[in-house]
DNA sequence: ACTCCATGCGGCCCAAGATC
DNA sequence: GATCTTGGGCCGCATGGAGT
């Protein structure tokens, strides 16, 4: 009898390349997943993969099952959202977050989420965007809460969270008590503390800050927002990032919020993820993260796009 | 030496049947 | 009806073989 775990099992040693990886996504052992397959083969009666040193391969009765095997687990998926309790709702969701969602409302997403579906648990993997988006072309995440959207063909965004990014310096600087907005050549006086150097916003400021025949303007690229926090702190330079994340150096009376000429573009988060990707657990999990997102400030227009769940 | 998948073995869980 | 026994299924651990 063909069992939905053994489906599963095939469709993730297909698209993952191999069995030691399967039994990762999948929260179990190698041996596990070498006799599902070998299970699901004995059941059809043909060979699914080939097992070469080179790896894992489909064969053409295994692509042939692909297209059956996805219509399954879409339909188990549909069923569930239909049918199912909340509660019902298992496994294991890989999610990578930029860690401003981190510092802003992922506590609450993991929160509601354990409320709603307390079976599925979270594999969190905190990155930047261009690593979050790596680890989901190759399948090691599920779920991706990043700079977005991606333009990949292959991948799906929900717009989250869209956040105004501000000129942030120590209250007792001399750019904080300027009584004019900061322009390129205040801001070119002194370092800049930003995201890291593979990202959106650097290349936004970078672009921005560069004047023709003068020397780069000097930006101190940080993938830690804590960290760049703390510089802006010590009176290192000054931040470029949403003012949401020092909302307490603020109050506290440490940091102030900079009015700015230059117009910087706001950071849109969005949930991303494979378009062939079914696993209702994941879903569960993008449906969730919009709507926390959605009672956040600076949550965004409801915009899907690519499509939407 | 390392990685990958296959195999053997023992342990655990659960349902069904047997016994009181 | 409650408790015990049994057998099947599944899983993980340890290990082996093949290839690089």
């Amino acid at each position: 009898m063909l069992e939905l775990k053994e489906i599963e099992t095939f469709l993730w040693v297909a698209r993952l390349g191999g069995f030691r990886a399967a039994a990762h996504k999948l929260n179990t052992t190698q041996p596990s997943i070498s006799n599902r397959i070998a299970a699901i083969e004995a059941t059809l009666g043909v060979q699914l993969f080939d097992r070469g040193p080179q790896g894992t391969a489909l064969t053409a009765r295994g692509r042939e099952l692909i297209g059956y095997a996805e219509r399954m687990l879409a339909l188990r998926a549909e069923i569930m959202r239909a049918v199912g309790s909340p509660d019902a709702l298992r496994g294991v969701v890989r999610l990578g977050v930029s860690e401003t969602i981190v510092h802003t409302w992922l506590s609450r997403l993991v929160e509601r989420l354990h409320g709603l579906h307390p079976n599925v648990t979270l594999e969190i993997d905190v990155d930047t965007t261009p690593n979050l988006r790596e680890g989901l072309l190759t399948q090691s995440l599920d779920v991706a809460l990043l700079l977005g959207p991606l333009a990949e063909p292959r991948t799906k965004s929900l717009s989250l969270s869209t956040y105004p990014l501000s000129v942030v310096a120590r209250a007792d600087s001399a750019l904080a008590r300027g009584a004019r907005p900061v322009g390129v050549e205040a801001l070119r006086a002194q370092p800049v503390i930003t995201y890291p150097r593979n990202t959106r916003p650097y290349a936004d400021l970078r672009d921005l800050l560069s004047v023709p025949g003068e020397p780069a303007p000097r930006i101190y690229a940080n993938a830690s927002l804590s960290t760049i926090v703390r510089m802006a702190l010590d009176g290192i330079g000054v931040a470029v990032i949403p003012a949401v994340l020092v909302e307490r150096e603020v109050e506290a009376g440490d940091l102030v919020v900079v009015p700015c000429a230059l117009p910087l573009a706001p950071l849109t988060f969005t949930a991303t993820w494979l378009v062939d990707a079914h696993d209702h657990s994941a879903l569960a999990v993008i449906a969730v993260a919009r709507a926390v997102a959605r009672e956040q400030p600076f949550a965004a227009e409801a915009i899907s796009h690519n499509d939407h769940i």
